[in-house]
DNA sequence: GCCGTTTTCGGCCCGACTGTTTTCAGTCG
């Protein structure tokens, strides 16, 4: 059992205890293991070994006994216990919007509703508006959040969160009545999936309603779900859900803060006000702990902060960059004066990840190099399919030589520029570990991607093996898309990727952030542990047309939650640089 | 269930909105 499954486990347990109606704190320490665990930069396994689990934040002896017979026995007899105690279709009734845990277990236990397909029969048959504390409109809403959830289940890939956002905060800051406006959110965050969209504005009190009416009001809105003073939601065309929150500019900057997140960093933050100040911490400022009727929503702030940079120095703290925000170790940084300085996308030169016509692509070398030099960069790296994606109409030795020419001539054209094509494959790691060319053909390219495009169903212990021994060849540079997972998609394959980025090391090798939005592939907070080990990374589109260039935007996104900073990237270098660290 | 220069008990972040109520519980972020 690897870490994300023991991760999944106490995230269900939380769900079931909270089902029962548990100690809430108890719920919540559950679902912190879980974050933890699934979070953790290094392996598991050493982890428990060497019985250094309660060195984690949130976990204790019981929590770590309890990880432990979970990772050693693939049981858990308090997990089997709890999960037969109560019927599986109540964990999928969460997911309904406005359905928690109180309701679940009032429709379980009064009309033994146990499932999503339950619980619509007995809308439609109108039982649920009978029972206490329910009626005729949570009735109406359960209905149309089952519709919901079967339409849309789960989160939005990033860019097209992204995309959906771009209109409605450019008709927000050309309000007349909006002083200013931000995104927040897990967008702002720029996670790789976007749970809902949150939009916040500030605003004289006279003008809320307005904003709030035109934001209710937009072409492309399927359903307005909320809508009061301060606060609309919306769901959007395609099913993401957004939220406005409407405050004065007193209090933009606390809101920004807050509406921004995560959540985890939220709570640390208040307890940092409490212990340092004495202050209680919301959406609207800081006031006096304990004085909750003169609270700072009509008193003000006790300290007034114009800009997110004042709201952290308030709290005795460096900025925090939306990215880091996850109570992942940031507060103590920022405390401490130890915030890395992040890789920005201007910091980008060039990239090594890009298809042509020549495999899969669907624009020339020549028409990549364009669009990349008009972008700005130095350099860009063509890395086509090798010889044995057929599908993909990979290259032979044959072709590869071609292709080499073509190149070699581009670059006498695009050197007049300062710019050049470095030539490059994205060989295929075969189910042996071994490589889809041989050397003589590797050592004619600039650089060798490697990557695992076939034999996805391979266990961890022999995938990881496979690309440790693709990592361990002298003519690989850099290991593309590390988990080949699609995401919110079923592909992809199982990979102890701690155990990579040490063979990595090891070797000397690069390890590729994939910019693709459909490829996010490895998770971010092991770019922590990379960056200790001195793993350097490359930020790649994937490439296949002109508009995927601009992915590169999402490579940064995972870079910067990950603390890279320019020294890390290899993207970063200059021509120059990039030409001696390849030489070989 | 975790945590502790107030350390073995008693805290644990806080507010808006909704629908059901007639003062509030549940849900969400």
């Amino acid at each position: 059992m690897d870490k994300k499954e023991v991760a999944a486990v106490f995230e269900e347990i939380g769900a079931l205890l909270e089902l029962k109606g548990d100690n809430p704190f108890r719920v919540r320490a559950y679902y912190n293991a879980a974050r933890m665990v699934d979070g953790l930069p290094e392996d598991l396994g050493t982890l428990i070994k060497e019985e250094r689990l309660t060195d984690i934040k949130g976990i204790g002896k019981d929590l770590a006994a309890k990880i432990t017979e979970l990772y050693t026995t693939n049981k858990l007899g308090f997990y089997e216990e709890l999960r037969s105690s109560m019927p599986q279709g109540l964990l999928e009734m969460l997911k309904i919007p406005g359905f928690g845990p109180k309701r679940a277990k009032v429709v379980y236990d009064k009309l033994k509703v146990d499932s999503v397909d339950k619980l619509e029969a007995a809308c439609k048959a109108g039982k649920i508006a009978a029972l206490d504390g329910f009626g005729e409109k949570s009735q109406q809403k359960i209905l149309e959040g089952i519709a919901l959830v079967r339409q849309f289940s789960g989160r939005h890939l990033y860019d097209k969160a992204y995309a959906a956002a771009q209109p409605i905060i450019e008709a927000l800051r050309s309000h007349e009545g909006v002083i200013r406006c931000s995104i927040g959110g897990s967008l702002r965050r720029c996670r790789e999936t976007i749970g809902d969209i949150d939009f916040l504005v500030s605003a004289k009190p006279k003008d809320a309603a307005a904003i709030i009416e035109d934001f209710t009001e937009r072409p492309g809105i399927l359903s307005v779900t909320a809508k009061g003073e301060t606060k609309a939601s919306v769901v959007l065309r395609g099913g993401i859900q957004a939220d406005l929150r409407v405050v004065t500019d007193d209090q933009y900057a606390f809101a920004l803060n807050y509406f921004t997140g995560s959540k985890e960093h939220n709570i640390a933050l208040r307890a940092r006000a409490l212990k340092l100040k004495n202050l209680s911490l919301n959406e609207y400022g800081f006031s006096p702990a304990g004085e909750k009727e003169k609270s700072a929503k009509e008193l003000g702030s006790s300290i007034k902060c114009k800009t997110e940079e004042d709201f952290y120095k308030a709290l005795e703290l460096d900025y925090v960059q939306p990215e880091l925000r996850e109570d992942m170790g940031e507060i103590e940084a920022a405390e401490e004066g130890k915030l890395p300085k992040l890789v920005e996308l201007s910091n980008l030169r060039g990239t090594f990840h890009c298809h042509s016509t020549w495999s899969d692509g669907i624009e020339s070398v020549e028409a990549m190099a364009q669009a990349a030099l008009d972008l700005g960069l130095e350099y860009l790296g063509i890395a086509d399919h090798s010889k044995s994606e057929h599908q993909a109409n990979g290259l032979d030795e044959k072709r590869v030589r071609l292709q080499a020419a073509e190149v070699k001539k581009l670059n006498v054209k695009f050197a007049k520029e300062g710019f050049r094509i470095f030539f490059g494959t994205e060989c295929d790691i075969l189910a042996d570990g071994s490589l889809d060319f041989d050397d003589k053909t590797l050592a004619l390219f600039d650089y060798v991607v490697a990557s695992v495009h076939q034999g996805f169903t391979m266990n961890t212990e022999k995938m990881t093996k496979r690309i440790c021994k693709a990592l361990a060849h002298p003519l690989v540079t850099m290991l593309g898309h590390p988990t080949g997972r699609l995401l919110l998609e079923r592909e992809g394959y199982a990979v102890n990727m701690p155990q990579v980025i040490a063979a990595a090391a090891k070797h000397n090798k690069i390890i590729e952030i994939n910019a693709h939005p459909y490829r996010l592939d490895m998770d971010w907070r092991l770019w922590k542990h990379a960056k200790e080990l001195g793993v350097k990374c490359a930020i790649n589109p994937d490439a296949h047309n002109i508009p995927d260039l601009q992915f590169l935007g999402v490579g940064i996104g995972i870079a910067r939650k990950g603390w890279l900073t320019k020294a890390d990237v290899i993207n970063c270098l200059t021509l120059k640089g990039v030409e001696k660290a390849l030489r070989r």
